[in-house]
RNA sequence: GUCCCCAUCGUCUAGAGGCCUAGGACGCCGGGCUUUCAAUCCGGCAACACGGGUUCGAAUCCCGUUGGGGACGCCA
């Protein structure tokens, strides 16, 4: 039989990086056995729903690469169902009516927990006589739907992960599986709606484990057979605690925008909590060869920003060009680096190039779009700091002397190593080092310290824009033109 | 508080009783290369939470302790 698995979130948050993880082993198993991986929304309490949130999870996934085969599924469109099964389990006597105000519940509670005992419903409406139904239905009291609980013995999950997990049934209560307003709770609408898709493996947060006993409750009251359920462990902050806004960045989208491609992200995320012998590195293919719930730890796991970025860099370093040039625009000219006609006037190919050319030191696409901006347009952004540091008056001289060396050279001969050996003839004539001129050539150039070798930049900028930067930051250091610039 | 889960370097992990002097990766530190920063190469620091068992032998099995997490809603 082909798996059918399902990720169910709900839209009350966008999608963060837990989900997504959860999301992913049930995609890459599905993927692995041929079987089926339905989205469904679980939004049933229309207080907290944010219908406005549903289209930015759904893309959030799409950009993860993570495509759903059946779905999206709503909750809220199902309520008939749920009531249709919530009817059979009343009709049955395995649900009952509790007219239990939810101020009286709320009391006890607090009463048990203050008294250090584990709160739980007193069954109070358990075995109303039909007069005393009467007398609640007149108070105007409008009654919940509990199911009726095993009071003893013990209720075994079968966990993939966990393994055996054995729960005291007299720790469960009859706990509401249809709200007074003829909506579900979640426990039963997701039993209605796993059985109802054919779910075979519920692979879910660890943080389910314990509705896990409930919910076989209500497989047990309807008579259907079980799923194999399969608790995947949490993904924690750096603080050890589950994932917030307050650890920063946590959503899905928070990386996109902070330029992590989406292959390294799933590489990570599949990474945490899983792993397959020494291999770091695993492509998509890989991922769904290899995957097994077997393998996955038992451990939570902390979610780790390095790894996260040199995951990225690697993606960079061996991505194609042409596409992450593509990608870099769209950056570039989303975070106003660019005008989208500047963008338009700069050809596919000098994208691709200049994201060639900076790969080795640009981790993030951020990083690449900033980073590309020397290369891409005659506007350089000069640190003042650095300016200060090695535009000195001492180097005006050497500098006026290579451009001039470089204005003497054609186009042709304009490629690094024999801009290296002229300029480095020249200043051996001298009896100068390279290292006195570097430095100040490249801010000259780039505006920033750091970058590919000085000689490739050159080339890379091309004569004219080498020649009229190198005049410019002379210009500069005589106090010519505007200091402003 | 009660219940459930978890426990190997800072982090992700390998490890299914002898192969462990505990391996790999990220990060960190040092070095090579070098005009800078990277990339890259070489080297280094760094962990079996603790205490009892079981066994000839325990990171691995059992019990307890501690620590962390989660759940205990007419939320999901």
């Amino acid at each position: 039989m082909k798996p059918r698995v399902r990720f169910a979130p709900s839209p009350t948050g966008e999608l963060h990086v837990g989900g997504a993880r959860t999301a992913l082993f049930n995609w890459l198993f599905a993927r692995k056995h041929r079987g089926v991986f339905v989205l469904r929304f679980e939004d049933t309490d229309i207080e907290r729903n944010r219908p406005e949130l549903v289209e930015p999870i759904l893309e959030s996934f799409r950009w993860l690469g993570i495509l759903w085969d059946e779905g999206p599924y709503f909750q809220s469109q199902r309520f008939a169902l749920y009531r249709e099964y919530a009817e059979r389990l009343l009709r049955e006597g395995q649900a009952y009516r509790c007219y239990c105000a939810p101020e009286e519940l709320e009391q006890k509670r607090t009463q048990a927990m203050a008294a250090k005992r584990k709160p739980k419903y007193d069954g109070h409406c358990r075995n109303l006589s039909s007069e005393e139904q009467k007398r609640y239905e007149a108070e105007g009291r409008k009654p919940a739907l509990r199911i009726k609980a095993p009071q003893s013995g013990m209720t075994i999950v079968e966990d993939l992960i966990r393994g055996h997990v054995e729960f005291d049934n007299t720790e469960l209560d009859d706990f509401i599986i249809f709200r007074s307003d003829g909506r579900p709770t979640y426990n039963f609408a997701v039993v209605v709606d796993d059985v109802t898709m054919g779910i075979t493996h519920v692979i879910r947060a660890d943080e389910h484990l314990n509705n896990t006993p409930k919910q076989i409750f209500i497989y047990e009251a309807l008579g259907y057979a079980l799923p194999q359920f399969a608790h995947v462990p949490m993904v924690l902050a750096k603080d050890r605690t589950k994932l917030s806004k307050r650890h920063g960045a946590t959503a899905v989208f928070e990386f996109r925008d902070r330029g992590i491609l989406p292959e390294a992200l799933v590489n990570h995320l599949a990474r945490l909590g899983w792993s397959c012998g020494d291999q770091e590195i695993f492509s998509r293919e890989e991922l769904i060869e290899k995957f097994s719930l077997e393998s996955v730890n038992p451990a939570a796991a902390i979610f780790d920003d390095e790894k996260l970025l040199w995951l990225n860099h690697h993606y960079i370093k061996t991505g194609d060009p042409r596409r992450l040039g593509k990608l870099v625009r769209t950056f570039a000219v989303r975070r106003g680096f660019l005008t989208e006609a500047e963008a338009g006037k700069i050809p596919e190919e000098r994208w691709a190039a200049v994201v060639d050319f900076l790969k080795e030191r640009k981790r993030t696409l951020l990083e690449l779009a900033e980073g590309a901006l020397p290369f891409l347009t005659d506007r350089l952004n000069y640190d003042p700091k650095v300016v200060e540091k090695f535009l000195t008056a001492d180097k005006a001289t050497l500098l006026q002397e290579i451009a001039e060396i470089l204005q003497a050279m054609s186009e042709q001969n304009f490629r690094a190593a024999v801009l290296e050996e002229r300029v480095r003839i020249h200043l051996e004539s001298q009896g100068r080092a390279l290292k006195e001129i570097a430095q100040p050539c490249r801010v000259a150039l780039t505006g920033v310290t750091t970058g590919p070798g000085l000689f490739e930049t050159m080339e890379f900028l091309g004569k004219a824009w080498v020649i009229a930067r190198l005049k410019r930051a002379i210009e500069k250091i005589q106090g010519v033109g505007s200091p402003a610039r």
